[in-house]
DNA sequence: GATGAATGAGACTTCATTCAT
DNA sequence: GATGAATGAAGTCTCATTCAT
């Protein structure tokens, strides 16, 4: 019906506002029913389209997941990326704490939809595949802004010159997704953190201390063991 | 096989030898071909047995997978307790990192059969109930060795006093599962740890000596920003 | 087939040619191999269609054969409808003859066809209440014409004033009806009435006589009948 | 291990304890589950044996489900079978109201069971070909002592001379039949006989009386029932 | 005779996908 | 572009029946 309708064959031009629309349906429905009891006539029927025209602006049923997906990442990276320009400001504790429970909500938002990709090995293949062939990377793009803040506070002196970031990175983000994926498969009763309805707190202070006794234990207790 | 099998009459559950053989197929097949591909047809084929046969054993398929799981955290955790007992020996940096070295193959290798019910909301709600009724935990039953081992440590002066060991379990812990996690999203040339094969080290050292500058920053870091 | 298909677009229920198409099939494969044996499977193909085209117009097997229940009644209902309005013509005893007839007929249709219902009481059970929600009644609705028949009969003259017209009704229709089920029950050749090929009329008139002796059997009751 | 088990082979001497129990949990089971829904795990369990030994008695399930009807119109007619005896005893009008009463409640109990097998054609077929060649009778069987009894009465006078006895056993057995029919297909509240718990009465007061008025209507037909 | 684990055909049902309108 | 009825392959599960013990 459009003038150029023989001209515009490629699968929906990146975007359009039916096709925003049953990514946005997709979406609800994956997050409601689960990757494996979303169906496409549920799919189309809570954006108000027939089940048809799912086929008009994605290949597959993949296809539709796949950009469910797309979008993930961004939303994900962009909360983070505003830390590296607070390096310097308020303190390091109150900055990282900000980051833990920035990242909990995230993971919690998140967890269920990007591990729904390990019940289909081959869509998460098909996942991989386009991020090698496009620049988009996977969930480590997140470490990124956290690296670069903690260097930046590296060189103002707020955080120790020997540390290592990506490690330090690594193991708060880590500690946060595990905590959330504990959560989720269990319900919300988590034993050793239930009395602690803010766990970001003691996370950041134990990365900040460290758990090496501050005065080298005097006495003997470094005998390496030959 | 059974030396005695007039006498071991097991009335099938708990245990029985065609049954075992059934999970461990389902667990084979569950690796390959992910929870949403794994088909009842297939995993009896595997097993060499008749698709009725699973129905002999099993009240359903959600049945069976819940089997294959109930054996997966039993394994995780066993690994995980002998690390009480090492306090006091060795290095709390040798231990630490032995323990993050086999965080991260259990991580491989349970990870997405674990995250594949994520796919599933009625079968992880199954999985819970099961969980609450059997009084079998859920996978933040590993921690507990480890928090168990820190305080030891602590009690041995060998680990700071004022140091929170569920915060520190978590944070060691946790970065395993997330570097786990991110190579099987990414495939395994994350970009952060891609050139450290072993990143266990420095997920220790850093958890052991911590962000926080050793003299505590003078100098005059803290100018708040209006 | 429809001349203004694009206007009658019913949206399937409660009626569209495929639906209808598929309720023949399933009261032909019905009557054919009987309820324990039609398979959903025969029945499309039967019909013309996919097996899973079933699905779209009922939501169940239970429904389609609900379905073909339901046209069941309104049909013997109908050809009974007519009676009332024969009061006054002809000669009750013809009247009730062609009823009787006509029942017998009415019977041999949708005796094998209703009886398979007590095969299975969880379908008797939601026949039950779809009629009782519905208002659609059951096999007594084909009585009433009857018994408004026989009143009209009584205030013409034609009929005792002092006969019941529900019982007399229950007695008739009742004796096609189990003359018919014993017909199919043990084959045609039933004993007390295979010498008589139109059962109607004796019964018509043994009803409509009754059974006590017009003398009321005066002292000597034993004339036996040579 | 029986020492004569090659010559026994008999597929069991028509009765024996096991085979009879088995009959009975068939029949219990066939009348709480249905035909359809009676599978023969439940028999065996029910019967208390396994499901094997089921075929060590039986040819089939078809064959055992024959078995149990078997056994059912020889319950019945030995029921009614009295009857004859009773002539010339009480009212004709009291031992028909005891006969209607006995087949209401025979009805009640036979006719889901009996029903069924219209649902399955081919179990069907076979009990119709064990009935020919065997001697076994029809549910027809049933009339004949009735039969009987009112030739008795007519002998005895007390009955009309030109009543027919077979049509009036049909009469009076098959209004029993349907109203039993219809009590079970649409529930207890049947309109037209709810408010009579025992109609009866009613169906032998009719049948004796007759429709026809006793003035055969001379010219003034309506007198109308007050 | 009795057992009951195993069988395997087949039932019902779902759902991603197509195509004529 | 949009529709939605139709498809048919595939999935889970049932159940009558067999057979080695």
């Amino acid at each position: 019906m459009t003038e150029h309708s023989l001209t515009s064959r490629a699968p929906s031009p990146p975007t359009s506002r039916t096709r925003d629309q049953l990514v946005d349906a997709a979406e609800r429905v994956l997050r409601a029913k689960g990757l494996a009891r979303a169906t496409t006539r549920e799919i189309a029927r809570e954006a108000g389209y027939a089940e048809g025209t799912l086929y008009l602006h994605f290949a597959d049923k993949l296809d539709l997941v796949r950009a469910v997906h797309e979008r993930l990442l961004p939303g994900f990276i962009e909360m983070v990326s505003h830390l590296p320009g607070r390096a310097g400001t308020g303190t390091v504790e109150g900055n990282l704490t900000d980051l833990a429970r920035g990242a909990l909500g995230l993971y919690r938002d998140m967890l269920p939809l990007g591990s729904s990709l390990f019940a289909d090995p081959e869509l998460l293949q098909r996942f991989r595949a386009m991020h090698i062939e496009r620049g988009g990377g996977g969930p480590h793009r997140a470490w990124e802004p956290v690296v670069a803040y903690l260097r930046a506070e590296q060189a103002l002196g707020r955080v120790a010159p020997e540390a290592d970031p990506a490690a330090a990175t690594l193991l708060l983000l880590g500690a946060c997704q595990q905590l959330v994926f504990v959560e989720l498969m269990t319900g919300p009763e988590v034993l050793p953190f239930r009395d602690r309805p803010d766990p970001a707190p003691a996370l950041v202070a134990t990365l900040l201390a460290g758990l090496a006794p501050t005065q080298p234990s005097h006495h003997t207790p470094t005998e390496p063991s030959p």
